[in-house]
DNA sequence: GTCTATAGTAAGATAGAC
DNA sequence: GTCTATCTTACTATAGAC
């Protein structure tokens, strides 16, 4: 006790979120994150000690397991597949604000071949993601070549009307996408 | 005649577009991209006075008229719909190299709400490229409603699988995402 | 655990010669 | 039109006090 009181990791992590989903890796500068957090430059670092790159990447730890709370568990819910996906798209139209926010996934990226240990987190991610949808498929009586081509596509959705969304300054595409994305993971043509 | 030998400003803008797509605006500097086009510094502001912004505003400007030149004039061709289509699936996998290349128009986002020029030209080029393919599939006899919905899941598809392929650094889902795009746009359910 | 103060580096940008 | 050399600023990162 009776040290200046210390921020939470969860809300720490929170707040480093937002500003990576807003700026960039790249464009994320210390400043700004010490703004966000209400930390200055040195506590960022103690909490931190490898610097920017380790602030990246125990964000993408953060979201990873908010994922695995909120999304993995969804497989073992007892209810039917459909109603679980449309809590899957509950979380997500939650999680991206209604399209009103970008994707850590998009937003952290590093140039191409850059060897870092965020692209191997992303990449977990991405993968992980698309595993837990196809067992959805599956779940639903889905094949597992339709569930796995099915899954990949969800993510590309997602991640698409993200970009559009930010682009055109406009969250009506997500919408959209949310409302046809049942459709296309259940869909075995 | 007689000093140094000016850059071909196409040849200038295309190598400055493969560094902004690379490294996004804020990852862009100006030593990568001496370097990518072989002018100094001083150079580069003697073509872009008004400095790096200027490079990404006359990038976009150099992308906006390659996408009129090869993909608006697919309305016009003599041919059916589906094959003008097969002819912009075409130029899409080249412009990304199979998915191997990130698209300008996500790289170079800014900060939301950042009131710069370039939200404006990302905005007219998506717009540009729905209402195109829009109007293509009403010409295959699609209702406007479904055109305008089918052409702006085909730019969502395109986006979200070149995030999802750097992400997994794995092309195989824009070489996927290609295979169905005709089912997406010419879909009336 | 957080801070003030500061180092060291790389960024965007210019002056002026050729 | 391009260059060498330089300026100013902003960035990442640290030292050391409280």
């Amino acid at each position: 006790m009776a040290n200046a009181k210390k921020i939470e990791d969860a809300e720490l992590l929170q707040r480093l979120s937002t500003v990576f989903k807003n700026y960039g890796y790249e464009g994320a500068s210390l400043t700004i994150m010490s703004v966000a957090t209400g930390l200055k430059k040195p506590s960022l670092y103690h909490r931190f000690p490898n610097g920017k790159e380790q602030m990246a990447s125990e964000t993408l730890s953060f979201i990873r397991a908010w994922l695995a709370e909120h999304i993995s568990v969804l497989l073992e819910e007892e209810l039917p597949p459909q109603k679980r996906f449309a809590n899957f798209i509950r979380e997500m139209n939650g999680l991206y604000e209604g399209g009103n926010e970008s994707c850590l996934l998009n937003m952290l990226t590093l140039p191409r071949h850059n060897a870092s240990s965020l692209g191997k987190a992303i990449s977990d991610i991405m993968m992980q993601l698309i595993f837990t949808l196809s067992t959805l498929a599956q779940t639903a009586g889905i094949s597992k070549e339709w569930a796995d081509h099915n899954a990949e596509q969800v993510l590309i959705e997602l991640q698409g009307a993200l970009v559009i969304c930010r682009g055109l300054n406009n969250s009506a595409p997500f919408e959209r996408m949310l409302q046809r994305l049942p459709t296309i993971l259940f869909n075995e043509h």
